[in-house]
DNA sequence: CCTTTTCTAGAATAATTTTCTAGAACTTAC
DNA sequence: GTAAGTTCTAGAAAATTATTCTAGAAAAGG
């Protein structure tokens, strides 16, 4: 997969990366085609040929991403020993990530992400479904050997990483947190919150 | 201030009330300057009079609903005695609102809320300012009282409220959650994460 | 090679937002 | 009550942005 790419695959990966950039550099406003288009040297027919729509770029980029983000994630958990220190990888990984990928974390979180995942988002919740599945079953483990709380699905994947991505976003917009403190703080608070009673 | 507002304020309101029409019938995408002019039968001139562009209308829009919502939270905690019925209410309160305005809450929730409020931002970021107090003093003599755990304000706030906009987000976007019984179970398994260490 | 398919290119078109000019409706001061 | 000034309404024109379309180059498969 190196040496001889389909030369499609190499446009649409200067497109992918030039979209990135541009987002970087002039926000959800400035991720036009006519930005994309210059900034990556591919030409405006190639970017409707591989992507149909500037959404539909968008889309790809956030799947990517959101593959990436969902791996790490399950790399962690899957590592773990018990269910408290799980908790603390996943919420050191995801912290980890949004502090190493700031530009992508933005798109991920805010603004055009939700659209794009709404009406276009065939591949962006395949991509969810297949790289959650092992955030799941770890939960659902540990649900059963009584170290989680039985909780459903929905409350708990909301007290598990809703602090985390209220803290990701309020880094990424406002700025004023600090993510190491959190990383420290918020995985004891959260095991509180999701733990079994009888601890 | 009722019979002689002054005509400019009932156009004003024509158009507010015309895009969040608009915007539950035709959602984002359908959120278009002909689509509001058309729904409230207002000229394109008086739009661009009264709010400058199109982000700016829904950035008012923005604005007055939040302030609404931070007004609801404000009195649920004002009215609770100890701390923790006052998440109780605070949590409650929320997902009220979110079930009473659907539509309202998808629009402040997601998309396009991050990134007027991003770009155009003065009046939002007003708002919150203006309406946060409340809260913040709140959760400050709570602290103070010893009820709730000494954690940086950033923190504390994501840890009570993060749960509740992600079980809210999901409600309006997936609707895979029990709303009645998330304002039963959360309140509690919130608690235990930000009430101080000895309870 | 010849055929078919995939891909590139950019001009033409369409959709949408924003600007601009003109005038109507209201307000204020006298 | 009316002249001068301001706010507001109106919609045509301009600008910006997204999308479609047609033509042909490059690659793949026989």
């Amino acid at each position: 997969m190196s040496p001889k790419q389909h030369r499609g695959e190499v446009t649409s990966d200067l497109l992918l990366d030039a979209a990135l950039r541009v987002y970087a550099e002039a926000g959800e406003q400035g991720l036009t085609v006519s930005a994309v288009t210059r900034a990556s040297g591919v030409s405006l027919g190639s970017l409707y040929h591989h992507f149909g729509s500037i959404d539909g770029l968008v889309n790809a980029l956030l799947t990517r991403w959101l593959g990436r983000l969902l791996g790490e994630l399950a790399d962690a958990v899957g590592q773990s020993r018990d269910a408290r220190t799980g908790v603390r990888a996943l919420v050191r990984a995801y912290l980890g990530f949004v502090q190493e990928h700031p530009d992508v974390s933005r798109l991920l979180h805010s603004s055009r992400a939700d659209r794009v995942g709404m009406e276009q988002g065939r591949e962006l919740r395949d991509v969810q479904e297949a790289r959650m599945p092992p955030l799941t079953s770890w939960a659902v483990r540990h649900v059963e050997r009584g170290e989680i709380a039985p909780l459903p699905p929905a409350l708990l994947e909301s007290l598990l990483l809703g602090p985390v991505v209220g803290v990701s976003r309020r880094w990424l917009t406002v700025g004023d947190v600090d993510l190491d403190e959190a990383a420290r703080v918020l995985p004891e608070r959260i095991w509180r919150s999701i733990g079994a009673d009888g601890a």
